[in-house]
DNA sequence: CGGTGTTGGTTGTCGATACAAGTAATCGCG
DNA sequence: CGCGATTACTTGTATCGACAACCAACACCG
């Protein structure tokens, strides 16, 4: 066996550790916090929020699955359930019949105006409240460094548009 | 409603959506390149590799919980599989009835030997070789901060001292 | 010593995701 | 056209983790 591993230094090691740590307890306490105050997880209320951005608060299957880091069978899945639920509504494409369009409804939109608030706190109190703004700077360099390598194509890549102001149920037609 | 809702601004926004993106997709990625080249999951390969690098390879089961950042009821089952196929044991403490002990075996210690290069290639090509010497300290201190936030009593903390070199085989009893 | 509360761990059930397979529509190309 | 390849999505199966309930052992206290 060739042995030319190159180990981990104790500094590595730390910060990777540290990494480690911070991906398995993140999930969970969003996760937690919005099931408990709005009965949805973490990765619902993503896709329902790039739903009320988009255009017509439409968007086909593939592109919400990229959006939101979701391989596709994921998210039928979830776009099942919630439509179950009313607060998504699927129809075909006219465009291309293999597509399908998902549309966030009126009571989705008022689902997430309600438990935006209390997401957002989490997120200050968890992450944001904890970093200084050269931190918060530093942050986005290095989550954007690692997610070149990890998502190289930039398939994923979700973009930022997500916490403006104001209930989304009035920007969006 | 009280409307003092304190939204992200675009800095934060993005910083965040690039955070939450990394947390979704590093899990995926540790996970698949292990189950592919050892059969483990990364959960089970750091719970391995905290039993080998423990006096006597052996820890309590609470104890393997908090540096693992798991409940116990996870760790109850993956202990189960784990010893189902030979890599673990597990036999009540002497000291104290109602607590369980684990112990890594022979064949868990080769395991984890054999895929320790793999692994480590992994985290270098994704993460680390992403960063420069700076952005690893900034990563230590920010993922430091957080976590202060997500565990205040430090009960999971897992300290680091994964990665020296060579096979773990030869430097515990 | 009993009795109450707490700690340590296991087990059962349920929900959720990954993976593979399947279906249907579109594209490309002779 | 017409046939294979690709794209878009759904469904089925197996596995894994969360949560709650449970049991056993210790601890403290009168």
């Amino acid at each position: 066996m060739t042995e030319d591993t190159r180990w981990l230094s104790t500094e590595e090691s730390a910060a990777w550790v540290r990494l480690v740590a911070l991906t398995e307890l993140l999930p969970g306490a969003l996760d937690a916090q919005l099931l408990r105050d709005a009965q949805i997880t973490h990765f619902e209320y993503v896709a329902l929020m790039a739903l009320a951005a988009a255009p017509d608060r439409t968007m086909r299957m593939t592109a919400l699955a990229a959006r939101t880091n979701a391989t596709l069978p994921r998210l039928s899945h979830v776009a099942r359930r919630l439509e179950d639920r009313g607060l998504i509504r699927r129809f075909p494409c006219p465009e291309d019949r293999r597509a399908t369009n998902a549309t966030i409804t009126d009571a989705g939109m008022r689902l997430i105006d309600d438990a935006a608030p209390g997401h957002v706190e989490t997120v200050r109190r968890n992450v944001l409240d904890a970093l200084t703004p050269e931190q918060l700077q530093q942050l986005y360099d290095i989550a954007g460094a690692v997610l070149t390598r990890l998502d190289p194509d930039e398939r994923l890549t979700a973009t930022a548009c997500q916490f403006s102001e104001g209930p989304a149920i009035a920007r969006a037609g």
